[in-house]
RNA sequence: GGGGCAGUGGCGUAAGGGUAGCCGCGGCGGUCUUAAAAACCGCUACCUCCGGGUGUGUGGGUUCAAAUCCCACCUGCCCCACCA
């Protein structure tokens, strides 16, 4: 009967929307506006169904806000510098350009299938001329700001190919291509001064953020508070300062250490410890940082041969240099407390130095003997050995809010000898890549030295067409042309030949969205007065810290710049209230959708051996071993792969036959690859929990689902079988069932009313009741981007009618009715059959241009509901009352209710009422 | 190592502190068919003395009431600055 052809809506509807520029966004001050983002893609090569998973609900919660009336802008773009076209450069011998426009071209096409309300005249495509233009002119104001500013970091350098690389070239401190050592060295590159904005950047209170990002966000920025602390190197006039959170224990400082690349180091080393310093930071800088900070590795440091005297009770302390110690935090030097301090107490104990007990714990009665203890103690108590703070307490807040710290940075500040100071994790932003394939820095150095700004005329600084990409050297750096140039007195000068982190390109793009073509500024305000901020932004968690943190700034240093004056000007034209844009926030609320997984993760090999009881096994012997190879002679038992583990039964595949095996209490459980006492518990079985990628090979390719299933079964599922913001793997298997609810509403609607009468009056009801539920429950999904439970409402609606319908009952009117109000509802989650079957039942074109259902309460409300009995908590009964049903006639149904009075022996203690919410039940809880 | 998140039937998942498992997938039984597919109907957590009892990773706690809130633990996933 279904002769539901995707293939051919779907391509009709797209075109016909194209051509009628359905979805084009335009500034209209008579109505409201809502400016919908979903993160752009880097243009890889193949739309990925991460980009359907993330998109397409994007794409059906603005459609949602379209069809409540809102003037909806949903634009898209590509983030189209980056990595992967130099890679292919190199491996392919094509230029980068050409490689990124051909899958840009390719892209669009995919993203096209969609269906999505995407409004094409917006795109941005940040490697045009046109777009880095203004990416390099935000560059020269934030400069002209002393926003940025130039400095030395440490950089992945490649001396073989005389090349910085990325973190992810290097594998194991060699790099990837050629497999020949990579160094840590030291380059002067170009920063911003993120840490300016850190105080305002942790204020979330004008945004609605999910939490996490929050939190992750605050943790990010790090932001401590403590003391600076300046100590004297005994002999010479050189000193170091420290920053700490704890200066109250100062007192317990017995040594200092350095970060290996202190500038301090080879002016303090003595000549009898040179050789091994220096042997010390050659090895630090093969280290990566996340290696050098990882706890658990055994401490290593060397002694300088100098020492430092400790400011409160001029003690003489030895000066070590460690690699626990970062340069980039801090001072890039601590003094060491190993008392209270676990990193400095297990250096202590591995080179024997002195640890001084300086708190005693709360509610101890002595202070421990520091040789006796095994790790160092950071918590609360009173201050002991420590002169002018003795007697204080520390109660485990933070700064000033502790006594003794409060105590000790008095103290400091009174002898002037450091002061209080507050530290921030975040690192200034280093924005320097020595890329080609990224935009360019308008910067000239000239030839004293000094750098200047590229004159505006000059902007933009284009990239060279004519470049080998070779992998070798720094393109733009080996191109003479690109370099030689003049200053503004016309005398011979270098160009910058940096290009930007392409965070720098994503931090601004949806206000290039606003105007795309626009050649005065990054955007034309008259459009930004209307459409800014952006009101909803949907993307991946995974940019947390990075590009949500990195727009954020953007948006606070261009407010401040004035960038926003003319904006705002117009805002107040127009009777609108600028304080959105005041705030300094680009996006007013988040919410991020998780990732889609593929693949599969083997479970252990086991040997389980026990008793058996039929097929299962009780096994009191649980071994992991290798693999499926190592069969021992004469094994009775269960040998195979973990597929599934439930709290001590283990579901295990021997050779294709799924045996059931129950881990008995007190089991023997060997794992060889995890120390110590193992449990069932550490037993890994199957998953399926990989993430998608071109080397793994388990990519799926949304193209060839939209061929076979079309685009809008895709959406459905998509949006259907996972929790939007988990996502979880790949299973094709579940296609199905929103297939044939798309089949099912095809054949429904294609068949036509089933009563050409009135129908019963008493169904017709019903059917109005069951659509008016669903209004309410597809709103209030949508609106929650609860995607999942949306489509499952509209499965629900979808089995009523079938019901309905079958009676024969259901009248014409009430039939033309419910279809209406249905295919509206579908509308954002199946746009093309929505609009195929809306134009079949003769409703005016297009129906994404109808307003969303209105629910009626009154209309959705049952005659009669279940009041469920429930003694101490235990539902114990039910009683059909009607949904208005008052406290007191509740309780007394309830009360009189036959089997809950079995539980019932006297009095009651208490009895509680719980009124019949929206779709719930009332209910009367007896405690006795 | 630091940070974040999650754990519910065979599977994907639902549940606004208030009847745990909505909606699907799969499975089992049936109808139709020469047969299969499709479609349709029914069943589908465990134990039970048939009264009921147990059950949301484990162990505690708060509450009249906990999948939901709090604490500890176990397991897994994601992010960590030149991948985007």
């Amino acid at each position: 009967m279904s002769d539901y052809k995707p293939e051919k809506i779907e391509k009709k509807w797209q075109q016909k929307w194209d051509d009628d520029a359905l979805y084009r966004a335009e500034v209209d001050w008579t109505k409201p506006k809502h400016y919908a983002l979903t993160m752009l893609p880097y243009p890889s090569g193949d739309l990925h169904i991460g980009h359907w998973f993330a998109m397409t609900p994007s794409d059906a919660r603005a459609r949602y806000m379209r069809m409540k009336g809102y003037n909806v802008l949903f634009p898209m773009g590509f983030d189209a510098f980056g990595l992967p076209a130099e890679n292919a450069a190199i491996q392919r011998n094509i230029h980068p350009a050409t490689w990124t426009h051909a899958n840009i071209e390719r892209m669009r096409k995919q993203l096209k299938s969609m269906g999505a309300m995407f409004d094409w005249e917006r795109e941005a495509v940040s490697s045009e001329p046109a777009y880095y233009k203004w990416t390099e002119w935000f560059f020269k104001q934030f400069y002209e700001a002393d926003l940025a500013y130039r400095n030395e970091a440490v950089v992945n350098w490649s001396p073989t190919l005389q090349t910085v690389l990325a973190n992810e070239q290097v594998i194991d401190g060699k790099d990837e291509r050629t497999g020949q050592p990579v160094i840590q060295k030291m380059m002067a590159q170009w920063f911003f001064r993120y840490t300016r904005y850190a105080d305002e950047l942790l204020d979330f209170s004008k945004i609605d953020w999910p939490e996490p990002i929050k939190i992750m966000q605050t943790n990010w920025i790090g932001r401590s508070e403590g003391a600076k602390v300046t100590f004297k190197v005994e002999t010479g006039d050189d000193e170091i300062t420290v920053y700490t959170t704890r200066p109250d224990t100062l007192w317990g400082a017995t040594f200092m250490v350095l970060a290996p690349e202190h500038p301090l180091v080879d002016k303090i080393t003595t000549d009898a410890q040179r050789a091994q310093i220096d042997a010390y930071k050659e090895a630090a800088a093969k280290a990566t940082e996340i290696e050098r900070s990882a706890e658990d590795r055994e401490k290593t440091g060397v002694f300088t041969g100098a020492y430092a005297i400790n400011p409160v009770n001029e003690e003489k302390i030895p000066i070590w240099i460690a690699d626990y110690v970062m340069i980039t935090y801090g001072t890039g030097a601590i003094m060491a407390v190993p008392y209270g301090d676990q990193r400095d107490f297990e250096f202590a104990r591995k080179f024997g130095l002195k640890i001084v007990a300086v708190v005693k714990p709360e509610g101890a009665d002595s202070v421990p003997n520091p040789d006796e203890m095994t790790e160092a103690y950071a918590g609360s108590g009173v201050m002991v050995n420590s002169g002018a703070i003795d007697g204080t307490v520390h109660n485990g807040a933070k700064g000033r809010k502790s006594p003794a710290v409060d105590a000790a940075i008095t103290y400091l500040e009174a002898q002037k000898i450091g002061e209080e100071a507050v530290n921030y994790r975040l690192r200034d932003w280093l924005i320097s890549r020595q890329r080609y394939w990224g935009s360019p820095i308008p910067m000239i150095k000239t030839v004293d030295g000094t750098y200047e700004t590229v004159p505006d005329g000059g902007l933009p600084v284009e990239l060279p067409a004519d470049v080998e990409m070779t992998g070798f050297g720094n393109p733009l750096a080996n191109h003479e042309e690109f370099v030689h140039t003049v200053d503004s007195q016309g005398r011979p000068a270098r160009r910058e030949t940096d290009t930007m982190d392409t965070f720098m390109c994503s931090s601004w793009y949806f206000f290039r969205y606003l105007s795309p073509k626009y050649n005065d500024a990054p955007f034309d305000p008259e459009e930004a007065a209307y459409w800014l901020p952006v009101d909803v932004y949907t993307g991946g968690a995974e940019h947390a810290t990075m590009h949500l943190l990195y727009t954020r700034w953007f948006n606070k240093a261009m407010r401040d710049l004035g960038m926003f004056d003319e904006t705002i000007e117009i805002m107040h034209d127009n009777g609108r209230t600028p304080e959105e844009i005041m705030y300094g926030e680009p996006m007013l609320l988040l919410r991020n959708q998780g990732q889609v997984l593929g693949g599969e993760r083997p479970g252990d090999y086991i040997l389980a051996t026990g008793r058996f009881e039929g097929d299962k096994l009780f096994a009191d012997r649980v071994e992991v071993v290798n693999g499926p190879n190592a069969v021992p002679a004469g094994f009775e038992g269960v040998f195979g792969e973990i597929t599934k583990r439930t709290e001590s039964i283990i579901q295990v595949d021997m050779a294709g036959v799924n045996h059931v095996v129950e881990v008995v209490p007190d089991a023997e459980v060997i794992i060889p690859a995890i120390a110590g006492e193992n449990n069932v518990n550490q037993l890994k079985h199957h998953l399926e929990i990989q993430r998608m990628s071109k080397s793994k090979g388990n990519v799926v390719n949304p193209d060839e689902l939209v061929e076979k299933y079309g685009a809008d079964v895709v959406r459905a599922y998509l949006m259907f079988g996972f929790d939007w913001t988990k996502g979880g793997p790949w299973d094709p298997s579940q296609v199905s069932g929103p297939q044939r609810w798309v089949h099912d509403v095809w054949t429904m609607v294609t068949a036509g009313a089933p009563n050409s009468g009135g129908g019963d009056p008493a169904i017709n009801r019903h059917v109005e009741r069951k659509v008016h539920q669903a209004i309410d429950g597809v709103s209030y999904s949508l609106e929650r981007f609860s995607f999942n439970t949306a489509v499952s409402a509209l499965m629900t609606l979808r089995n009523q009618m079938q019901a309905f319908i079958k009676t024969g009952q259901i009248g014409k009117d009430a039939w033309t009715n419910a279809m209406n109000v249905m295919l509206r509802l579908m509308a954002p989650i199946t746009p093309h059959m929505a609009e195929e079957l809306w134009a079949h039942l003769g409703f005016d074109y297009s129906i994404h241009q109808q307003e969303w259902p209105e629910y009626d309460a009154e209309k959705a409300k049952e005659d009669m509901v279940t009041l469920v009995v429930m003694v101490n908590g235990k539902p114990r009964g039910e009683e059909p009352v009607s949904p208005e049903i008052e406290k007191d006639e509740a309780i007394k149904i309830a009360l009189a209710n036959e089997n809950a009075q079995r539980f019932i022996e006297g009095e009651p203690k208490k009895i509680i009422f719980i009124a019949g919410r929206k779709g719930q039940e009332p209910k009367v809880n007896i405690v006795v």
